[in-house]
DNA sequence: AACAAATGTTACAATTTCTAACCTCTGGAT
DNA sequence: ATCCAGAGGTTAGAAATTGTAACATTTGTT
């Protein structure tokens, strides 16, 4: 499992690979790696090598740049996409602890929480500052 | 705590007002209603009224803006913030549970994410189409 | 070692897209 | 009836994205 994890991260695939899969020119392939929305790796002669986990960030991008998003929008998906995946993450231990309910489950369950929790900067903001209306307090 | 929402959604607020609070113009004020990120509502006289959920999505939508984030963005960081409530309600539910632990609180979980499941369309494909490679399967 | 093909970098240009500002006109409120 | 806030159309300026070209470097092959 975690494995395979390492297998997508792999750097594998030149450039001109990417391109025939994802259907994007090298140039914009260049240019979303300078805007830093995906970083792959290099080879000692500094030629790309791409992960399946770098194409498939590439097609979301595709994806999303066909709806109009521009690239820092895209950065931003991508950051609240991140905090999505901790959570799915909780959310699978918890189916777990759901189906077996062990002490040690539990505990795991637990201790993951404590170290996601502030991990993130919550960027909820507020209409009223400090010291709003207790009247609309949420 | 549903009274609370009915307070937050409450149309309130004229656009001058909402110009002061937000430091918009009125005309991008309109412009991001036209775009369908706010939908005001309005008077019988056909005068927008906002509440104090369509200033906190334009607050966020200034911040978004301020970072170079475009409209169509925008739509897709609300859309996926969206789920994200709803994972984040499952997280809290899981939370419970791990406090109370009782039998008829895992029900109610099961319940509610067999409900959420397939609730949004999964957007996520996959490099390799159909048949791809047993050894890159996540 | 030498050559061909692929890839990297950089610079310039062109095109497209966004967004804010300008402007006019309408309609509600006093 | 008048006045003014608000609605909506148009446009200009800026910014973003991609294309193209020139030239350097690397890679793989013979």
């Amino acid at each position: 499992m975690s494995g395979s994890q390492i297998r997508r991260s792999m750097p594998l695939f030149p450039i001109s690979i990417v391109m025939q899969l994802t259907e994007l020119s090298a140039r914009q392939i260049r240019y979303y790696e300078e805007h830093e929305l995906i970083a792959p790796a290099r080879t000692d002669g500094n030629r790309r090598l791409f992960s399946l986990t770098d194409i498939d960030k590439l097609l979301e991008i595709k994806d999303l740049i066909d709806q109009g998003v521009n690239l820092a929008g895209i950065k931003q998906i991508f950051s609240v996409k991140e905090k999505q995946v901790i959570t799915e993450d909780v959310k699978k231990e918890a189916e777990k602890a759901r189906r077996e309910l062990t002490d040690e489950d539990l505990r795991k369950l637990l201790r993951k929480e404590l170290l996601n929790a502030g991990r993130f900067n919550n960027n909820g903001r507020n209409s009223m500052g400090q010291g709003g209306s207790q009247f609309f307090q949420r």
